[in-house]
DNA sequence: TCGATGATTGAG
DNA sequence: TCAATCATCGAA
């Protein structure tokens, strides 16, 4: 028996959110009917047109429509021309249009087709990253939206036996709002993104 | 329209 | 350290 996480999970803004997600299975079902899974060990909380840091800081555009939408959804942007993130939208009554990015997973099943998506069979090559977790994951632009909440949803996330300790940190690659301690990790785990060294151009922007 | 940029990744 | 690669968005 496996419990599905509610709309009420999502509701509570950004932070909470993000902290809880740690260690919760992450399910997609492929249209073949193959089910692919993991267990989320990195997020980031992204805040609504209070955060310039946000899709959704200069407010809403048709790209980011979703996060102004209900909890519980599936927020799924495409960047760098190249990869797709996944996101859920998780604001509260008094935080309007945040979300959470998931940042890596540990896959648990389905291994055999997320190393054919990623063309690598190293586990921790296969979801230790936003771009990669989504292309072992098979989640492009086409799945923004959906509703993660419901029993038949092609996304999912379940309560699971995985109860990390959580560790707290800035967010990475972001170049405004820098300081804020919004990412959350699974302590010790092997996919958590490698801070990056601070390169000389940061440095100099302080 | 037009130019800058990005919640990244992998190769060199 | 840097190129890939293009949708998005604000400015013109």
């Amino acid at each position: 028996m496996t419990r599905l996480l509610s709309r009420e999970f999502y509701a509570r803004g950004p932070l909470v959110v993000a902290k809880e997600l740690i260690g919760k299975k992450l399910v997609r079902t492929l249209t073949s009917g193959d089910e692919l899974s993991g267990l989320i060990v990195e997020s980031e909380a992204y805040g609504g047109e209070s955060d310039p840091a946000s899709h959704a800081y200069r407010g809403r555009t048709a790209r980011n429509g979703v996060m102004f939408g209900k909890p519980g959804h599936a927020y799924v942007y495409f960047t760098y021309g190249v990869h797709y993130c996944l996101n859920f939208v998780t604001h509260s009554s008094s935080e309007r249009a945040s979300a959470v990015l998931i940042r890596a997973a540990e896959p648990l099943s389905g291994l055999e087709i997320m190393s054919i998506n990623r063309k690598t069979n190293v586990p921790t090559q296969l979801a230790s990253g936003p771009g990669k977790l989504c292309q072992a994951f098979s989640i492009d632009g086409q799945l923004s939206g959906v509703d993660v909440t419901k029993i038949d949803s092609p996304i999912k996330v379940e309560e699971s036996f995985f109860k990390p300790r959580v560790m707290r940190s800035k967010r990475i690659g972001i170049s405004v709002a820098r300081d804020r301690m919004w990412r959350f990790y699974a302590d010790s785990n092997p996919n958590v993104s490698k801070i990056p060294r601070m390169s000389n151009r940061s440095l100099r922007e302080g």
